[in-house]
DNA sequence: TGGTCGACTCTCCGTCTTTG
DNA sequence: CAAAGACGGAGAGTCGACCA
């Protein structure tokens, strides 16, 4: 029963594979895959292989070619495929930058997106303002106002291209966010995009921001930046 | 130069199946 | 039945095109 099963199952499995193979063999794409130069593949990236190959044929997209080979962590392994090439499984946790993955994410509706009033937001820039005169004038600061594309979709935020000629380095690094309560949010910072990247959705979700808001950041250490959130929604110190 | 948005890339995780 | 691998879906980061 669990024979027949078996064979049931590989059965299926292999015809499955040779469909695919006389699918790429009429594609050509056996050739295309031999003239591709993809120095030292990581097994994840062999499995996407064929789909890169597959866009490069039918979107005229040229693949690209993966940054980094995978380290491969131990491996769980079987008798039956032990003498197959080894694979990536990772098993080693490894600290994430943002939220834990157990959190469930779901896609924004970016329809349903709330966009502060004009008056609201130059106000809290102008309070962004107040708070970054009164701040050490050693430590080279500058406001960022908060975007929707900065706090949904991408969360991609560019800083400026002057601050981070001047201040930040050439080259890619991660950036210490440190917010007032003095919680560190750890995030990479582009020298190419000038902007940050990884570790800023995760700061962006933690502290609520949202279209609006304006930041401080006040660069204390060579890639720690301190920053000061001044809320849209917050009254300031004038009366309402 | 900076903002927006969608496509693409890569990794993780859950589920299913096989094996011992 | 537990362990291990295969597979596919989904999430998150990155990139590029376009526009102001």
């Amino acid at each position: 029963m669990v024979v027949a099963k078996k064979s049931e199952y590989e059965a299926s499995r292999q015809k499955r594979l040779e469909e695919n193979k006389k699918r790429m063999e009429e594609l050509n794409l056996n050739k295309l895959a031999q003239s591709l130069h993809t120095p030292k593949p990581s097994p994840v990236c062999i499995k996407f292989k064929y789909i890169y190959i597959y866009i490069y044929v039918m979107k005229k997209v040229k693949p690209k070619v993966p940054k980094q080979p995978l380290d491969l962590f131990s491996v769980r392994r079987s008798s039956r495929v032990a003498d197959m090439p080894p694979r990536s499984y990772k098993e080693v946790p490894i600290e994430p930058m943002g939220k834990p993955r157990s959190f469930s994410y779901k896609r924004r509706d970016l329809l349903n997106r709330v966009y502060a009033a004009d008056e609201d937001r130059q106000y809290a820039i102008q309070r962004a303002d107040d708070l970054r005169s009164g701040l050490d004038q050693d430590s080279p600061s500058f406001i960022k106002p908060m975007l929707q594309s900065h706090v949904t979709g991408g969360f991609w935020l560019g800083l400026p291209v002057q601050f981070c000629k001047t201040h930040l380095p050439s080259h890619d690094v991660t950036v210490n966010l440190i917010d007032e309560e003095g919680g560190e949010s750890p995030t990479k910072y582009l020298a190419q995009k000038t902007g940050l990247s990884g570790g800023w959705r995760g700061f962006a979700i933690d502290h609520e921001l949202v279209d609006g808001d304006a930041l401080v950041f006040q660069l204390i250490e060579p890639t720690t930046f301190k920053v000061y959130i001044i809320r849209v929604n917050e009254p300031g110190d004038s009366d309402d």
